[in-house]
DNA sequence: GTCTATACGGCGATAGAC
DNA sequence: GTCTATCGCCGTATAGAC
């Protein structure tokens, strides 16, 4: 019988179910220990640096929980290249299609690039990760140079589809950059 | 001679500026009094509502000043259809390539489109126009559905395209999201 | 219209008992 | 590890003199 107890990543996860839904500066540790049912101090015990500190382990636990998964995807060589883009499509829609959050990465980026120099890397890393990602798929059809431009284009195509999907209350905008991204390969 | 005295447009487009740098949440009236070298209480003055109907003049004041001479552009039977495209794009580069803060729109929308609903009006017919202009200006050579959906994606490209910008500080995903945008006719 | 002064609550953060 | 208590600061907002 497992002794029940409070673990950092059950600490990650909550606060980044919170931070998604209300942002960064809107979010404060009474929202979070209420969230997580303990007292507001508790998070200075496994985050010493504060609020800071806990946004930094959310982000880095978004990378490897997600984009990095994608990447390992596209690498797989025992999947159909035509398959690997409808698998991540499929990861996408379980991701953000019933998220009203939307992309904790891009609300974080739009948020504070300009003024949280410290979560630069990890949201930088998630970006690159999963232009990567589409990349290697572009690969086996184009150039390397136009694949690139394709998958930036598909990701930036994406996050603004979540941005309109997130306002309009409309899942057709996320749907239809999901389409479009398949649509370059056949 | 002119006397120097604080308008309410003064006030709204230096908000506009701080707000756009530092995010809604994050900006208090004291960053915002500096700016304009006024007391902080004086806002209570012109915005008796406080931060939340300073933050709507400032939408309405973009919508105003950007979407709305967008549509007319696209609307202006005295300009060639191509010429439109690329007019569109250098207003686009004008408004977003040396902004550090990227578009406000796009920022407020991911950052209080959950929370705040007082700004959804406008943050909606800030999109729903700028969709509608280069909608007007696809329609020229394709079907109704297939041009709003061209001008959907277009608008989400830039937008994720700001995104990208803001975060990697590389000008190339604005810039090709733009020429994306104007690939799609000749 | 513009200012000074201030009330009041909530925030991040720390100390220290258990 | 987890809790209670508390500190000092900064936020929004108001009162009222000029």
């Amino acid at each position: 019988m497992e002794k029940i107890k409070t673990t950092k990543e059950d600490l990650i996860i909550k606060s980044l179910e919170i931070f998604g839904l209300q942002g960064y500066h809107n979010t404060s540790f009474k929202d979070l220990a209420a969230a997580c049912n303990i007292p507001s101090s508790l998070f200075y015990y496994y985050f010493k640096d504060g609020k800071e500190e806990l946004m930094t382990e959310v982000l880095k636990y978004v990378v490897h929980s997600s984009v990095k998964k994608l990447k390992e995807l596209a690498q797989n060589p025992e999947i159909l290249v035509k398959d690997k883009l409808a698998k991540i499509s499929r990861f996408m829609e379980r991701l953000y299609l019933e998220n009203p959050a939307g992309c904790i990465m891009g609300n974080t980026t739009l948020e504070t690039a300009l003024l949280e120099p410290r979560f630069l890397p990890t949201l930088k890393e998630f970006f690159k990760d999963w232009i990567e990602a589409y990349t290697i798929i572009y690969q086996t059809q184009y150039q390397p140079d136009k694949a690139l431009e394709l998958a930036e284009a598909t990701v930036q195509d994406i996050e603004g589809g979540i941005m309109l999907m997130k306002l309009f209350q409309d899942k057709k905008y996320l749907r239809n950059a999901l389409r479009r991204s398949e649509k370059w390969l056949d």
